[in-house]
DNA sequence: CATTTCACCTGGTGGC
DNA sequence: TGCCACCAGGTGAAAT
């Protein structure tokens, strides 16, 4: 479901509806989880914490919390230093996986693995169907911060772009798709990028010159605004935290349009697989 | 090490 | 209506 996007709406809206609020009941699913951490280490973790902040790394959505949850004990939540992270939530959304806001008696979805309930009566719930994403839980006080892999595609500077795909035999389209290299381009923006910029997606991301990658470094960070500014590609489910659709699925120039007149110069757009993923390309306009 | 392939899941679609 | 093949926005382990 998810790309860069995807994820920064949802993060929004999630930060929006909850930040601020107190976790008070957490629930998790058992039947073949999605965790990384176990479920009952997460539960722990979780409970009686603050919500910080929710935001974006790559493709995760990291939430902050604060608060000391010695509820178990029997002890009243501290106060006073609520607000200092002392540990985040982890969450990759895979290719189905939704995070939704909801009121406590909102229909529980099928394929809901986890259900947070807050003291304000609203709740976040983890639902995915196909069970590609993960939670995790952290610690920061084990020293287990998250650090995304990759760069942030909005943030990166020309020079850093150009040594990203030095010396590499790779097809430019495979490494676009590399966490480690850019974290959150996924295949919806690999090909609109490389259509804005006017490149093959089976070019070698070494053979690649230095104005061709900074074109292709303002057309990715382009589409990607863009499109966060429509709220993301509603494919086929992908939803907001408020289950609200996105609108940059009408501004695809290649991607699922096989067969139809390219946008630009009406020759038909062509499907092939790079790095056994479905790419859409118009062979006219690029080289 | 770099790169490619494939398994992991459920569900939707379109052909017959 | 049903059965089947195929497709899907992502990763990470295993193979090359």
């Amino acid at each position: 479901m998810p790309e860069l996007p995807e994820v920064e709406t949802i993060a929004r809206g999630v930060d929006a509806r909850v930040r601020g609020d107190r976790i008070v009941d957490v629930w998790f699913g058992t039947h073949r989880e999605p965790f990384k951490t176990p479920a009952v280490r997460q539960a722990e973790g979780l409970h009686e914490r603050k919500i910080v902040s929710v935001h974006r790394v790559g493709k995760h959505i990291v939430v902050e919390l604060g608060g000391e949850n010695d509820a178990r004990s029997g002890k009243k939540p501290a106060r006073t230093q609520d607000s200092a992270i002392v540990a985040q939530w982890v969450v990759h959304l895979g290719m189905t996986g939704r995070l939704l806001v909801t009121s406590p008696d909102a229909p529980v979805a099928k394929h809901t693995h986890a259900r947070l309930r807050l003291a304000s009566g609203r709740e976040l719930r983890f639902v995915d169907p196909r069970r590609f994403g993960r939670l995790d839980f952290r610690d920061l006080r084990k020293g287990q911060a998250f650090a995304g892999p990759g760069a942030e595609p909005l943030a990166i500077e020309p020079a850093e772009f150009v040594q990203l795909f030095r010396g590499r035999k790779l097809a430019i389209k495979a490494a676009l798709l590399n966490q480690t290299l850019l974290a959150g381009v996924g295949n919806i923006y690999a090909d609109e990028s490389l259509f804005r910029a006017g490149i093959r997606p089976r070019r070698k991301a070494g053979r690649l010159t230095r104005v061709e990658l900074e074109k292709l470094r303002l057309a990715l960070r382009d589409v990607l605004e863009h499109a966060i500014r429509l709220g993301g590609s509603s494919v086929s489910d992908y939803v907001d935290a408020e289950g609200v659709r996105g609108f940059f699925q009408l501004e695809h120039c290649v991607y699922q349009r096989t067969g139809e007149p390219c946008l630009r110069c009406g020759s038909t757009i062509k499907r092939i697989v790079v790095a056994g993923r479905s790419t859409h390309y118009c062979a006219h306009c690029q080289r």
